[in-house]
DNA sequence: AACTATTTATAAGA
DNA sequence: TTCTTATAAATAGTT
């Protein structure tokens, strides 16, 4: 659709393909907003373009934090749970371990005090640090992991990636999400929010 | 762009919107793929229709986690691991008191055994159990913001979503996520994959 | 699911 | 970038 005729293949020349991804990026924009509205539907659309800008529309009434749980729950594709329900685990079994620490102890202040308790004490000094090197070699291995995703899953294909302020949101609504997103955008006037509500042209300026 | 123009408003016919949604869903994933082929950028989208149903394009090379993941490190809001940091500061916390308790153990089995080491310990099992306390504080709390999030911010809005099996993937790579994907597919298969490569129009045929 | 009259998106040029 | 415009592509209404 245009003076002609074009085969869906990279474009070679960067202009031409930053020239294209731009005006594509407002089509399939306003495309998302239509759907949206004339269907009632949730639509999430992120894209980083070849040179690393981030550009994103997602449904009004939603928050992507909402997105991506009921993303997760949908397909059943979650490591963060896994891992944080591992992490959960182990705490309880230093719980365990501490409990048992204090039993010890109290027995002792109550004089009973024998070779079976040493080996008892022994074991449990044993079972503690094993338990801390598992936590140790987890957290590291967690690090490693998800700092491999990123630099192997994309950073090695492309340059520009703005990097994170650091800023962690810890509230959970749609409202603080935003409030995150804007803040950051202070600093980083190449990352555009397409927000929903009607559509408004003058939204896809703004990169 | 039909036999008539239409204004951009929810269409209040339910078999019209779902006619729509199907045949503008297509429209946007075939977008989302040329975009991909074209300006060599990275897609991810994802919707559901207003009964529910569940749809994803996303660009091949890349996972919906590493997307997650680069989404979440672009914008600098995460959820997820201010809270896993958290957890991590108070495992930090946990090992700290079982030192100091097999500390105390130790003089214990030296045989100094005082008033100032009762109260130590005292103090020690109070922290422990403050600790604990917060430990579940928040993951309780946890718990019910996500489900929250999930309830109110969509659930009460449709009918129809499709829920996890409870598959949880350990493995951080695309393939594996892949694997998961397909392997939920078998038992849902309202659940299409738009996977990335060639488009073929066949892909969209399968809700 | 097909068919088309139209509208809409956009490729190329400025 | 942004605008123009000829043309390709998407799709609304119909069968």
């Amino acid at each position: 659709m245009g003076r002609g005729k074009i085969e869906i293949k990279r474009i070679e020349n960067a202009t031409n393909r930053q020239v294209t991804y731009s005006k594509r990026r407002n089509g399939i924009f306003k495309k998302a907003q239509e759907l949206t509205v004339l269907c009632d539907a949730k639509v999430s659309l992120i894209m980083f373009s070849s040179t690393g800008k981030f550009h994103e529309f997602i449904s009004p009434n939603i928050s992507t934090k909402a997105f991506f749980d009921l993303y997760q729950k949908t397909t059943g594709t979650d490591l963060w749970i896994s891992h944080y329900e591992k992490m959960q685990e182990n705490y309880r079994r230093l719980k365990e371990i501490n409990k048992k620490s204090r039993r010890e102890i109290r027995q002792r202040m109550g004089g009973d005090l024998d070779d079976l308790n040493i080996k008892e004490l022994q074991a449990l000094e044993a079972k503690m640090d094993s338990s801390l090197v598992a936590i140790r070699d987890r957290k590291v291995r967690n690090l490693e992991e998800r700092h491999a995703n990123l630099v192997f899953d994309l950073l090695d294909q492309q340059d520009g990636i703005v990097e994170s302020e650091g800023y962690y949101n810890e509230a959970a609504n749609g409202a603080s999400n935003l409030h995150a997103l804007r803040l950051y955008q202070i600093h980083h006037p190449n990352l555009v929010l397409h927000h929903g509500g009607r559509f408004d042209s003058s939204d896809l300026r703004l990169a």
